[in-house]
DNA sequence: GCGACAG
DNA sequence: ATCTTGTCGC
């Protein structure tokens, strides 16, 4: 049974035009400048009394130091379904409200899942980089297209007879890198390396850790107030210096600074 | 028609 | 992504 909260439903047709349309607005040029506070991107699900809720995390970390900056959380019902090829159009309803605070301060967006390196091109990272505004990068765990190949010793994905992303491995298994928006192949790994202490990069596997704790925290009925959110900021990262309580329709999201 | 298929 | 028991290893 498929309980959606929405009245219109999805189009996969329309999705994927609008992805055509989206990536004309794509760039692969760097702005220039160092990266030096990047914002990472995730989103989790829970079943709560019969709706999918999702969770939007944010995570904006100093690229030299890995210190948490600021963290946001958006909760909100999503009926989106996933569909490979679209994933955006489902984890963009709680993701964008998520990083719209923070996204203004980022140098570079770190997103879970890939970049150009998509069927059409244009993967999560790439959408949100574009309607963001903001140079993305997209780090997936799992290969979308393509093929694996070696080019000069370093392992990459080729697709359309290109190379779209670079693959590290990392204990743990590979993570895919691939440019999102306003940056390049070889920017784009330049700019996660620093990142890296565990198999992913420190923004995204903070945002995902944050998510998580908030979900399970939904999943028990948890009372949602400003000491449950410090509690999940507080375990997801050990920051929480101030906090500010937004409500949005039947969501609602927070942010921490 | 068959297999592949981010999160 | 989420569900879900026991199990292997530090």
């Amino acid at each position: 049974m498929n309980s959606c909260a929405c009245n219109a439903r999805f189009s996969a047709g329309r999705a994927i035009e609008a992805q055509r349309i989206l990536s004309r607005r794509l760039s692969l040029k760097w702005p220039g400048g160092e990266a030096r506070r990047a914002l990472g991107l995730d989103a989790s699900y829970a079943r709560v009394e019969g709706v999918d809720v999702g969770v939007g995390a944010a995570v904006l970390i100093d690229s030299s130091t890995l210190e948490t900056l600021g963290c946001s959380l958006h909760i909100a019902p999503v009926c989106v379904p996933y569909i490979p090829g679209l994933l955006a159009f489902r984890e963009l309803q709680v993701m964008a409200p998520a990083a719209s605070a923070l996204a203004p301060h980022a140098d570079v967006i770190l997103v879970d899942g890939h970049g150009i390196a998509h069927p059409r091109g244009f993967g999560i990272a790439s959408h949100v980089g574009v309607v963001l505004g903001k140079p993305s990068v997209g780090v997936a765990k799992r290969r979308l297209v393509g093929e694996i190949a070696v080019l000069g010793g370093e392992k990459v994905v080729v697709s359309r007879g290109a190379p779209v992303a670079v693959v590290i491995d990392r204990p743990g298994g590979p993570i895919y890198v691939s440019p999102g928006h306003m940056i390049d192949l070889k920017t784009a790994v330049y700019v996660v390396k620093p990142l890296l202490k565990h198999r992913l990069p420190e923004p995204t596997r903070l945002a995902d850790l944050l998510g998580r704790i908030a979900r399970n925290g939904l999943k028990r009925q948890a009372t949602l107030g400003k000491e449950w959110i410090e509690g999940c900021v507080v375990r997801a990262s050990g920051c929480a210096r101030s906090l500010a309580l937004r409500l949005e329709g039947l969501g609602f999201s927070v942010e921490v600074w």
